[in-house]
DNA sequence: CTGTTAGCGCATTCAA
DNA sequence: TTGAATGCGCTAACAG
């Protein structure tokens, strides 16, 4: 490779990297053999010799990851993040390499430390819960590694990439306003996440917006799954007013909502108008197709690449935190309430 | 960490590689050391100077990837690759990287050889459509690397990994016709799989081997495509003597089957019992859902990544084929036939 | 059984 | 603007 230019090992590094100080003809030179050759330097050699090694390291929840594939309940978070990061790493020569990591264990720093030494990433992508765990996050920032924490907004270290979750919750819950409903019930999420507590405040503001009446027994209390989803629902149900739309803070509590009042003959949406958070495939399938919050998963993890790739570059100015839209897809299970 | 356990680097080699030759009080010496520094060898440095990176290179179709992933319409394919490839690679200190290359474009070649010469991985596993693609296997062993073929019987380089689908189709009309059905539609896929013939053979035999007639007017010709399920199934139902069972060769098919029976008023189960092919998510969740033969994606991928680590490592009498269990899920679109 | 030597394929630093 | 030396952190081959 080095003869086939005719030039020294040096210069074809230099025109591979696009450094400057190379005459055009030499790059020309160069960029032809490379060509011919099908020369594709080793990501191995240039991280040994280099400083960057032209990897960006995304962690999830090992357990939570796991149980999504093994259920096969249909959560394509992981499709959507592959689908954002590893086509824009790509667009820079980078990869994106996908690791499991137990939030909850006592080794989580243990874990990750052995990540990083092993292949020394240019950065991390963190996703929730692992994106607001302070052992997760002041471990990278001791290593000076930058990273992007997705799913959470807090302050700190850190790219912060997310939607809008409360604008999100008010946005669904006005659009079963706008559709004529007065009660209107919530479900919420897991505390653990804090995006929890913004969707159940967006669904408070849109109400007081309203000024409707902040009902607590409307708020149920859920953790993301279709256990307590059911549960929620037929506290709701048993109501002596039950509401007449409902908002779920996840997709498999929608569809428990959904199962509740198939069970007890409540019509949706002519009963029951529900909107659902995530829009996870299996919500387009389902009887009614739910209305849901379309996360931007896929330009969370895009928007992460692109910031830890331009960070390493030594780009400054990049935002420190990044708010992504969101959409609402409107499907068959909101309409008008019935008398 | 040379210091740390007092002995030289690379007795430490020889214990993190599980080398012979080190005495059991050394080795303790250096474990120590090792868990007390939480010391992990670069993956970079392993490849750079030993003759393993530790790597396996996962391939698949960019442009059905994609088109998966951004269509939502919750094929899990990737994630049951990710789950066994993933974990059991994670099992011997090996990474599993995911890459989208173009099965179809002239450049599949340079793509694929891209792809190895920066990682320089010591495996590589491949999805169909490339298993069977020529260019790409011929390039592995030209390259001396050792590959998986997922999905792919016909013999030749590399493992072949695969699920028996001819007996599938079997076992699934066997379903049926347990149930006592006698006459059994079947739709197939499309006729660039391999696969799509050995279904249709298995539904032949299962047939057969009651003393059924082998009537034409029962198979539908069928692309994987839901337009076309739609199609086939139609036609099924027009015949003057429609069938009471269909065994479709994917899910979309068995949507669109199910979609048909719904619009024309054909009790499912009652009047048409639907079996499907490949168990996405989605058919958990359809309406009844759907009895489906369950593809072992994760264990063909783990499969694959036990025996290409293996390869590397030297070790011999590998199986060249493995054909991996499937299993029926049954469940509501299946039942008795009704008068 | 263990330590020493050499080199993997690049990017970095300096010299020309 | 280019080329030559140096070293990254390991493992392979050999020496002790």
């Amino acid at each position: 490779m080095a003869a086939e230019a005719g030039v020294s090992l040096q210069t074809v590094s230099r025109v591979i990297n696009n450094e400057p100080n190379v005459r055009p003809v030499v790059q020309e030179r160069v960029h032809a053999a490379v060509a011919k050759l099908g020369y594709v330097p080793s990501l191995a050699a240039r991280r040994m010799g280099g400083s960057r090694s032209y990897l960006l390291l995304a962690l999830n929840d090992r357990d939570r990851t796991i149980e999504g594939w093994r259920s096969g309940e249909g959560t394509d978070w992981v499709d959507q993040m592959l689908l954002g990061g590893m086509l824009k790493s790509a667009e820079s020569g980078y990869r994106m390499i996908f690791e499991l990591v137990d939030t909850h264990s006592a080794q989580v720093e243990r874990e990750v430390q052995g990540a990083i030494s092993a292949l020394h990433p240019d950065g991390v992508i963190l996703t929730p819960p692992h994106s607001d765990n302070p052992l997760i996050t002041e471990l990278l920032v001791r290593q000076g590694l930058p990273f992007a924490r997705i799913g959470s907004v807090t302050p700190g270290d850190g790219f912060a990439i997310a939607m809008d979750d409360g604008k999100a919750a008010e946005e669904a819950t006005d659009h079963l306003l706008d559709l004529g409903h007065t009660r209107v019930g919530f479900i919420t999420g897991s505390d653990e996440y804090a995006l929890s507590g913004a969707r159940l405040d967006g669904y408070r503001r849109a109400l007081a917006r309203r000024g409707l009446p902040a009902d607590d027994s409307l708020i149920g209390r859920g953790d993301f799954s279709f256990q307590s989803g059911v549960a929620a629902t037929e506290a709701l149900c048993d109501l002596a007013q039950p509401p007449t739309g409902l908002v779920a803070s996840n997709d498999q509590m929608a569809l428990a909502a959904l199962r509740v009042a198939n069970r007890r003959g409540i019509s949706v949406p002519g009963q029951l108008s529900i909107v659902s958070f995530d829009d996870t495939p299996i919500v387009r399938f389902s009887n009614p197709s739910l209305t849901a919050v379309v996360q931007p998963i896929a330009a969370m993890t895009s928007m992460a690449a692109h910031l830890l790739i331009r960070s390493k570059s030594g780009e400054t100015g990049l935002p420190a935190t990044c708010i992504l839209p969101f959409t609402l897809a409107v499907r068959g299970s909101t309409g008008r309430p019935t008398g």
